[in-house]
RNA sequence: GGGCCCGUAGCUCAGAUGGUAGAGCGUCGGCUUUGCAAGCCGGAGGUCCCGGGUUCAAAUCCCGGCGGGUCCA
């Protein structure tokens, strides 16, 4: 059986439900009504479930009741994953309940945690963003997945597609009470994250309610092939179930209960008309349109139309509603995002975070909210601390932090905009296209906020529909190139996997081995206690000594298990060699990795749960942790946190390091493990701190943290938004370099004359000192040479019909010298010539005064004086400047008051 | 990771084409006013982020560094 094939389903056919296929989509589905024409699903036929309730579960009820329902059918039920994939490369956000199990364990390289399994799996797409609110529920960017899990193996067979499909409908009739001829299973095929499988999805009036996927192909060179595992992957939406029975207007009414309403009077928007409502609500559900990208109030224009309503009248009341929706919305998700430690950032996962927080911050403004958002989200927290998640309540604090940062920022950026705005309207009298894509790419300022001001200005903005496409055009760039694998990769195998004493015993640095290969210059030996560069650890460096030989080895790399060891010299094959460790070397960076942990911990202690390593690098003098943080950190929590470490150092902690199996050591110690990036192998060597702090980590560790010697963090600094570096030193070069800085401090002490504890106060002082000593000497060489300007002022010299005057600067600087001169000579008819000598040149000035340059071209007069004699100079009519040797000054003197003389 | 923008007085920022560093707010002094809001006059306040280079001459042009902002994936 292939893709696409019918799934028929022995459990369905005998309960007699037969496979029809629907004229307005064309997808195939099962129904126990032979007469049934559609497929059932809006758009082909609009919500029948809006104002018909079958209970008034809560959403907290119906989860319970799911889980409840699979641990009575053997289902284990284990706790939610965080909304943020820690434990995946290559997804930000936790999107399905079965993204908590990929890659590992539905590839079978890993059990999973239960056999079978339940869960309920809070998640976050933004895919669908823009339609949150006006779609009245069918998306949210946050919502539950509901869902059973069996994972079949060679070995064990769990349950498949009957028994998947039983559970389903046994939970719907029985637990949701939906009476079993309202069920429809649309036939589909779901394709995701490099795996596929034919899918059902239950349709009840109207609304698809779950996926029940099976999952059994994974892509191989464009092609489908069978899976060794074949996994259930059922997802049921709690939202759309409580709504389905609830039968409420909008799923957020569902949803968010009581919740609904406090928003709605915080924001002051008015209650809307239930029945009006409830058919927008039926209505909208069949219009795709919006789907396809097309935009809001164009989807609202028909559905006035089809409701016989006007359409400003529906606009004007539905429109703030689905802002306060999305806002309903994007609060929850903020809350959880911030909840499980995400530090809003212009990268990566955080970047999705401000992206909520920003649009969040754009309704309130759009809606004329001055409430700050931290309120709305803290709302949410509160509700759902009480609706199945009290972890949420422990992060209120960090919450709201972040949240009010995070609108102060924007409301900064945004009258920064403004500002920008007015210049450019007082510039150039419009506002262009490529003005606006400038103020939101540099700027971060949405075009939408400006219509306002710029209308208040007098000035039309038109915001193309492709606005955001244009921006998203210019940022078009090739894809980071895949890294590239050696070309002797698949040489490899032709060799034994490496021994690796270094994980056997980090301290040995000496060790006798055999030469089993070479690839590519560098050699392979059967066991080697050389570190490869790995994890910000570089590689060892050292020797390879044998019978009449020796080398130095410069680096060394791990491939597929093998250890290639680049060499000066080439030992034959079979030889047997001594391997000796750069020890110092080795040993400074066992120090630097074991501190790199402990600071993490102590700073995760310090600062919040939310910190997380983001990057590492370990060197011999110095090495750098990067660590998530909101805010800049200040000098006593850096200090705090290097008091810590220094403690947890002092306690001389046994460092252990074992390997366990990727589930077991998830279960043990959490997703924590993580900090070093995601290691992609179904074992782990986790790197325990005992009773501190653990790791899962493939680096070289000293014994006990005693062993590390002292901690110094030289600084902190923020490397990009809600990034933070740490730079220190462990051991002997921490020891060292403060030894140095100590002694500098006392040097400067001596020199201060006071003792080490006060030179800071000393120093600034007399730093204080020495700009008031500046400015009082400025004082009085600008009046020295003021009476010295005035006095050549006063005693002109005629030549031709001017009065022309000649000064040497002795205090001033040439531009100083100019100011006061020009001062001085106001508006008197007046030529003064002003020198000042420096090295071998002389730079000469020539100012023109009270109208007089309309005769005379200062600039040009100087320009051509100082080229006849081998310098340089330039100007306007007013003032001409240039310098030429010192040698030349007499005569340049001569030559111009020749040409001013003669000029007439 | 990539792109773009920015760094000038305490703050917000001007300073085409290199040639005497400015404005507004704030501050200080004076005047006006019964007082307040405010108005008028005057003063102080600058390592133009740092370092190189080009040039007779760099806040301005070029290169590098540091710091901040923002967009994209």
């Amino acid at each position: 059986m292939g893709l696409g094939d019918p799934i028929e389903i022995k459990f369905l056919i005998d309960r007699g439900y037969v496979r029809k296929k629907c004229p307005k989509c064309g997808e195939y589905f099962w129904t126990l009504d032979p007469d049934r024409e559609t497929c059932g699903e809006a758009p082909c036929e609009p919500y029948s479930f809006i104002g018909r309730r079958i209970s008034d579960k809560s959403l907290d009820e119906v989860r319970e009741d799911f889980l409840r329902f699979m641990e009575s059918k053997g289902h284990t039920r284990i706790g939610r994953y965080p909304v943020i994939a820690r434990w995946r490369d290559d997804l930000f956000l936790t999107s399905a309940s079965i993204v908590d199990f990929q890659p590992f364990i539905t590839a079978g390289l890993v059990p999973p945690p239960a056999n079978p399994l339940t869960i309920s799996q809070p998640c976050i797409r933004l895919k669908d963003v823009d339609k949150v609110g006006p779609t009245m529920g069918r998306h949210l960017t946050i919502f539950e997945m509901m869902a059973h899990h069996a994972f079949n193996s060679k070995e064990k067979f769990i349950y498949w597609k009957d028994r998947t499909v039983e559970l389903f409908h046994e939970y719907a009739t029985r637990v949701l009470g939906i009476p079993e001829e309202e069920i429809i299973y649309k036939e589909g095929i779901w394709k995701g994250g490099g795996n596929a499988g034919p899918d059902l999805e239950p349709i009840v009036r109207g609304l698809e309610i779950a996926t029940l996927v099976f999952m059994e192909y994974r892509g191989e060179d464009g092609k489908y092939v069978p899976m060794d595992t074949k996994v259930v992957d059922t997802g049921y939406g709690l939202e759309r179930i409580t709504w389905l029975l609830r039968g409420d207007p909008t799923g957020f009414h569902s949803v968010y209960g009581t919740l609904v309403d406090e928003f709605l009077s915080e924001l002051g928007i008015e209650q809307i008309d239930g029945s009006l409502l409830n058919k927008y609500s039926e209505v909208s559900s069949i219009l795709r349109e919006l789907e396809k990208g097309e935009r809001v109030d164009t989807l609202r224009r028909k559905v006035a139309d089809i409701l016989g309503v006007d359409f400003s009248y529906l606009d004007s009341k539905i429109g703030p509603l689905e802002r306060a929706f999305a806002l309903l919305d994007h609060t929850k998700a903020i809350a959880f995002m911030l909840a499980d430690g995400l530090v809003p950032s212009n990268v990566n996962e955080g970047y999705l975070g401000r992206l909520l927080i920003r649009r969040s911050l754009k309704i309130l403004r759009l809606l004329g909210s001055e409430i700050p958002l931290s309120e709305f989200v803290a709302k949410q927290v509160g509700f759902w601390s009480r609706e199945g998640f009290p972890e949420l309540e422990d992060a209120l604090g960090r919450i709201v932090e972040i949240t009010n940062l995070e609108e102060k920022r924007y409301s900064e950026i945004l009258m920064k905009g403004e500002g920008i705005v007015r210049d450019i309207v007082r510039s150039k009298k419009k506002l262009k296209l490529e003005d606006l894509i400038m103020l939101y790419d540099s700027h971060g300022v949405p075009p939408e906020l400006l219509q306002n001001l710029a209308n208040s200005l007098g000035v039309d903005v038109e915001i193309p529909d492709n606005f955001y496409e244009l921006i998203a055009a210019r940022h078009e760039s090739k894809k980071p190139e895949a890294p590239k694998l050696p070309s002797f990769i698949d040489q490899l195998d032709n060799y034994p996997p490496t021994r690796l004493l270094y994980y056997q015993d980090p301290y040995k640095m000496e060790f006798n081995a055999t030469v089993v290969g070479h690839i590519n210059g560098m050699v392979i030996l059967d066991s080697t206690a050389f570190y490869p560069e790995g994890g910000g650890q570089p590689s060892d460096v050292g020797k390879l000594i044998w019978s009449n030989g020796i080398a130095e080895v410069s680096k060394v790399e791990k491939y597929k298990g093998r250890i290639l060891h680049k060499v000066s010299e080439l030992p034959s094959v079979g030889e047997r060699i001594h391997g000796k460790v750069d020890e110092a070397k080795r040993l400074a960076r066992m120090r630097h990795h074991t501190a790199t942990h402990i600071i993490l911990e102590a700073a995760k202690q310090v600062l919040g749960s939310h910190v997380w390593q983001w990057g590492a690098q370990k060197g011999d003098e110095e090495s750098r942790l990067d660590i998530t943080h909101y805010k800049p950190i200040s000098a006593d929590e850096l200090k705090e946190i290097e008091i810590l470490a220094n403690e947890a150092v002092m306690k001389n902690i046994p460092v252990r390091a074992f390997w366990l199996l990727r589930t077991d050591a998830e279960k043990r110690y959490g997703f924590i493990l993580y900090q070093g990036g995601v290691v992609p192998n179904s074992v782990l060597r986790i790197v325990d701190i005992e009773g501190f702090n653990v790791q899962a980590c493939g680096g070289t560790h000293v014994k006990r943290t005693g062993d590390v010697g002292v901690i110094k963090i030289w600084r902190a600094r923020r490397i990009q938004d809600g990034v933070v570096r740490l730079v220190f030193s462990a051991g002997k070069p921490a020891v060292k370099r403060l030894i140095g800085a100590y002694s500098n401090l006392k040097e400067i002490a001596n020199e201060l004359g006071v003792d080490e504890e006060n030179v800071a106060e000393t120093f600034s002082n007399a730093m204080k000192e020495l700009r008031d000593l500046r400015r009082e000497v400025r004082k009085h060489k600008r009046e020295l040479e003021e009476t010295r300007i005035k006095q050549a002022l006063s005693q002109p010299k005629l030549v031709g019909n001017y009065n022309v005057s000649e000064v040497e600067l002795v205090y001033l600087s040439l531009d100083d010298g100019i100011k006061i001169a020009d001062k001085l000579a106001g508006s008197e008819e007046r030529i003064i010539i002003l020198k000042k000598l420096g090295g071998n040149r002389a730079m000469i000035a020539l100012l023109v005064t009270g109208g007089l340059d309309s005769r005379i071209h200062a600039g040009n007069l100087v320009k051509g004086v100082t080229g006849d004699l081998g310098g340089g100079g330039g100007g306007n009519s007013r003032l001409g400047r240039g310098s030429i040797p010192k040698e030349k000054l007499a005569r340049f003197i001569e030559v111009i008051l020749k040409r001013l003389g003669g000029s007439l």
